[in-house]
RNA sequence: GGCCCCAUCGUCUAUCGGUCAGGACACGAGCUUUUCAUGCUCGGUAGAGGAGUUCGACUCUCCUUGGGGCUGCCA
C-alpha cells in the first residue's frame, strides 16, 4: 500500500485523443507500479460538449484499454460550489481580487482574478523535467471566475486535486505554465503542493504536435481499424519511456512492474505508424491459435455467407466434414495460416470469404493479369484432370502434381492462374494449403467454372 | 516580442566521462527454390555548430543555431 494518489482528468469531448491516452496510461502505470491509487476526474464543466454520450465514448475507451480506475469518478460539475468557496476564501485573505475586464470577443463584466506574487521565484521538481523556476514577475494575475459567476480551470482544477487528495500530477507538457500559477493557489490556500511530471508531445512527421490531419488522432480510431488495445497501449508507453534494456513488446505485468516516472523522456516524441502497426502484428500472432479461430469464425458468421453458429463451427463447403472434430481441425488449419499475416483485425473476414462460400469477389485487376492470358483455360481444365485423380488431397500432394508440370523452372505459371481461380485473389495463404482446405469438389468446380468463364484460349 | 523547455541513425531509443556509439521500426540485398506474409542472414545511415572543463566528452558548463510550449472570462 502506499499513499500514492494519481488522476486522470480529461475533458469528455467525445474523443479522446492519442496524447490524452498516453497520460492516462502513464498515471495508470504509475497508480499500479507504487500500489497507489488512479482516480478519474471528469472535466464536465464545458455544457456545450460534454455529453452523456461523450462521458460514456470517454469510459468506453478506458476500459478497451484496461485502464480501470479505482473510487468513484470524480465530476467536476459536482464540486462548483467548493470552488466558490474556495475562491471567497483567497478574496477575503487578499490572494484574490474582482475586476472590471474586457474579453478578446469584446464581453465587459466583472472577473475574479487570482493576485500573483510580485517578487520571488516559484520552483518546482519536475519528476521528467527536472528543476523548474520560474521569476513570479514573469506571470500575470489571472482570471479564476468569469464574469458569469463560474470557475475557471485553474481553480477548479486545484480545488478538485485537494479534495482528491492528489499527490502526483502526472499531464501533458503543456501545462508547464500552468504549474506555476496552480503552485502559488496550492501555496495561498496552505496546502500542500504535489509533486509533478510533465509529459512531452507526441508529434507528426512535421514536428508539429499531432492532429486528427496527420492520420488517427483519437483512441476510437484505432480500434475501428483493427489495432489491439494491447499494442496501442505498449505502443503509447514505448513512445517516452523503456525498461533500460531492448524489450520493447511487454506484457501489462512487466509494464507494471518496470514503469517508472524517472525514466519518462523529456523529449518529444514523433508517431510512426509503421512502427505501431508492426507491433499490432506482434500482438496478433501472440493471440492463442483457439481465441483467433473464433474470431475468425465470428467474422465468417458476420459476412452471413456461413449459416452455422460459432458452436458448430460449421464449414458450408465441405460437406464432407461430418465430424465436429474434423470442423474443428479445418478451422484451427485456416487460422494459422492466416494468424501469422494478420497485420489489423479488420478484413478478416474478406480473407476467408472464399474458404467459407461461394459467393466471393474476383478481383478485376487479378482476373485481368492471371487469368486473361493465352492459353490459361487450356491450363486450368488440364490442372482440374490432373487434381482430380489425386488420390489423397494434401497440400504436399497436389504440389508434387504442379511441381512436375513445371520441371524445376519454377511455379509461377500454373500458381498464379490456380490461386486467382480458386480464390478471386493475387494474394492469401499458401496456395496448396488452400486447395487443401477448400477440398477437392471445390477446387474441381472452380478451377472449370474460371476455365470457361474468365480465362482466354 | 517576453518567459520556459528540448536537441544521438529517417523514426523510437540505449549510453549514469573511457563503447568498434548498441537495439527496434522503416529501408536495401539475399535465403526459405509459388503469390502475400512470417522467419532467418547480411547491409547502410547518428551525437546540430562553436568555445570551455578534463589525461580523455555524445555524456559536464557556456554561447549560437534549430525545434516546441505558454503568453484567454479554453482546458
Amino acid at each position: 500500500m502506499s499513499d500514492i494518489r494519481v488522476r486522470f482528468a480529461p475533458s469528455p469531448t467525445g474523443k479522446v485523443h492519442i496524447g490524452n491516452i498516453r497520460a492516462a496510461i502513464y498515471n495508470w502505470l504509475f497508480a499500479r507500479h507504487t500500489g497507489g491509487k488512479f482516480l478519474l476526474r471528469v472535466e464536465d464543466t464545458d455544457l456545450e460538449r460534454s455529453t452523456p454520450e461523450a462521458i460514456a465514448v470517454l469510459f468506453d475507451c478506458m476500459k478497451w484499454l484496461g485502464l480501470d480506475w479505482d473510487e468513484e469518478v470524480f465530476y467536476q460539475t459536482k464540486n462548483v460550489k467548493r470552488h466558490l468557496e474556495v475562491v471567497d476564501q483567497l478574496l477575503a485573505s487578499g490572494h484574490a481580487y474582482k475586476v472590471e475586464r474586457t474579453s478578446r470577443d469584446g464581453k465587459t463584466g466583472v472577473v475574479t482574478m487570482f493576485r500573483m506574487p510580485k517578487e520571488g521565484t516559484i520552483e518546482f521538481d519536475d519528476i521528467v523535467k527536472g528543476h523548474m523556476a520560474k521569476k513570479a514577475e514573469d506571470i500575470q494575475d489571472f482570471a479564476i471566475v468569469r464574469s458569469d459567476g463560474s470557475p475557471i480551470f485553474h481553480i477548479a482544477n486545484v480545488v478538485d486535486d485537494i479534495d482528491q487528495r492528489v499527490t502526483h500530477i502526472i499531464r501533458g507538457d503543456d501545462h508547464v505554465e500552468n504549474t506555476f500559477k496552480h503552485i502559488c493557489i496550492f501555496r495561498a490556500l496552505g496546502a500542500e503542493v504535489p509533486r509533478y511530471a510533465h509529459l512531452s508531445m507526441i508529434v507528426n512527421q512535421q514536428g508539429k504536435p499531432y492532429s486528427k490531419r496527420d492520420g488517427a488522432a483519437f483512441v476510437g480510431e484505432y480500434r475501428e481499424q483493427g489495432y489491439l488495445p494491447e499494442a496501442l497501449f505498449n505502443y503509447l508507453l514505448l513512445l517516452g519511456w523503456n525498461p533500460g534494456d531492448d524489450r520493447e513488446v511487454l506484457s501489462r505485468e512487466e509494464m507494471v512492474k518496470l514503469f517508472e516516472l524517472e525514466k519518462v523522456h523529456v523529449t518529444a516524441a514523433m508517431f510512426d505508424p509503421k512502427k505501431l502497426a508492426w507491433m499490432n502484428g506482434e500482438y496478433i500472432k501472440k493471440i492463442p491459435a483457439a481465441e483467433f479461430r473464433d474470431m475468425l469464425v465470428r467474422s465468417s458468421a458476420s459476412e452471413g455467407s456461413s449459416s452455422g453458429s460459432l458452436g458448430e463451427y460449421a464449414v458450408s463447403l465441405r460437406s464432407d466434414l461430418r465430424d465436429a472434430s474434423e470442423r474443428i481441425a479445418w478451422w484451427d488449419y485456416l487460422a494459422a495460416q492466416i494468424q501469422v499475416r494478420t497485420k489489423f483485425l479488420t478484413g478478416l473476414g474478406d480473407s476467408i470469404r472464399c474458404f467459407v462460400s461461394d459467393d466471393f469477389p474476383f478481383d478485376e485487376k487479378a482476373v485481368e493479369k492471371r487469368l486473361r492470358k493465352p492459353g490459361v483455360k487450356a491450363l486450368l481444365l488440364d490442372l482440374a484432370e490432373r487434381f482430380e485423380k489425386v488420390a489423397d488431397w494434401s497440400a504436399p500432394a497436389l504440389e508434387a502434381v504442379v511441381k512436375e508440370l513445371s520441371q524445376g523452372n519454377g511455379m509461377g505459371p500454373w500458381v498464379h492462374p490456380i490461386r486467382v481461380a480458386v480464390s478471386g485473389r493475387g494474394e492469401g495463404i499458401g496456395l496448396f494449403e488452400m486447395l487443401q482446405l477448400l477440398g477437392r469438389e471445390t477446387t474441381l468446380a472452380r478451377l472449370r467454372k474460371a476455365a470457361e468463364t474468365m480465362a482466354a484460349d
